[in-house]
DNA sequence: ACCCTCACCTGCACGC
DNA sequence: TGCGTGCAGGTGAGGG
């Protein structure tokens, strides 16, 4: 389910609950999550960890752990370095995290169980098993395989109107495409691609390197746009990590789709019938009157 | 280097 | 009711 917004909701609503938390011990009950070195080398890594952080970085939650027994602001920096470790998470289509006591029920589907020294249980849940954790040291956070080669964050100086003018120049792929590709821009998912060409008044089949500086322009502040809207508290997924689903949805958040999963719809600039193709599996939606080009 | 297709899983909504 | 099909908010490997 996520993108973006929705993975920066779970990661603050982990943050309230999980930070200074102390991992008493893992359970790995879907052994593929962790390879290859096996459920007893992770559970040795991770049992005693303190759990100092959470953060994301597109659309991975990476928690930072710390190894060292006290833990004061002075030394929080040293210690992070020095003993520091990372368990880097992916959600991919249906991950979720659950914070459970220790009397209620296990979910389905849940993979892994972290035991913490409140008497509490974070329970990774994930239906499909497309879902991917990996604990890394601290130091090599940045050089880890699928961190590494992200685009910039969409918020930051890095994500410039130059930077995605350069991008798009040098693609022969459809901006729908293009979009999806985390290596170039970050962020967006099968949603919010359709939703920001929309915005934009852009075809998503257009091919990249052939939009104009101006369209540039309007695309850079519509991907902008579609993924600050999202995670603006009136429109956005509710993330409950103590509701059965993990999470639910603010009464708005499906209104704010313009074309998503609206085939056959009025456009509510146009009125004319939203569209919908797939291809590669993937389903893009549109309105053939104002994104004609 | 780029770009495409498929594979990874389970479940659900749909039509016959 | 049952079964087949297509689809589901994501990526990565492998091939051209």
């Amino acid at each position: 389910m996520p993108e973006l917004p929705e993975v920066e909701h779970v990661v603050r609503a982990l943050r309230r609950v999980i930070v200074r938390r102390r991992i008493l011990a893992a359970e790995i009950r879907l052994p593929k999550l962790v390879p290859p070195e096996g459920k007893a080398a992770f559970n040795r890594k991770i049992k005693g960890c303190r759990i100092i952080g959470v953060r994301r970085r597109g659309k991975f939650i990476l928690i930072d752990l710390d190894r060292a027994r006290m833990l004061s602001h002075g030394r929080a920096a040293r210690t992070r370095q020095g003993s520091g470790s990372v368990l880097i998470v992916h959600l991919r289509m249906t991950g979720k995290f659950r914070y459970l006591t220790v009397d209620e029920e296990l979910p389905r589907y849940a993979h892994v169980v972290f035991y913490l020294d409140n008497n509490r249980r974070l329970v990774f849940c994930d239906q499909r098993q497309f879902g991917v954790m990996k604990l890394v040291p601290y130091s090599r956070l940045g050089l880890t395989k699928g961190i590494h080669e992200l685009a910039p964050e969409p918020f930051s100086d890095d994500f410039s109107l130059n930077y995605l003018k350069d991008v798009l120049t040098r693609s022969q792929r459809s901006l729908k495409t293009l979009l999806l590709d985390q290596t170039k821009v970050l962020g967006l998912g099968n949603i919010y691609a359709s939703e920001a060409l929309f915005r934009a008044h852009i075809n998503p089949f257009k091919i990249a390197a052939t939009l104009s500086a101006k369209r540039v322009g309007l695309l850079h502040q519509a991907i902008r746009e579609v993924l600050s809207d999202a995670l603006s508290d009136g429109s956005a997924l509710r993330v409950n990590l103590e509701h059965p689903e993990g999470f639910s949805y603010g009464e708005a958040f499906e209104d704010i789709w313009q074309v998503y999963d609206r085939e056959g719809e009025p456009c509510a600039r146009c009125s004319a019938k939203i569209k919908r193709e797939t291809h590669g599996g993937r389903s893009t939606y549109w309105c053939p009157r104002c994104q004609r080009a």
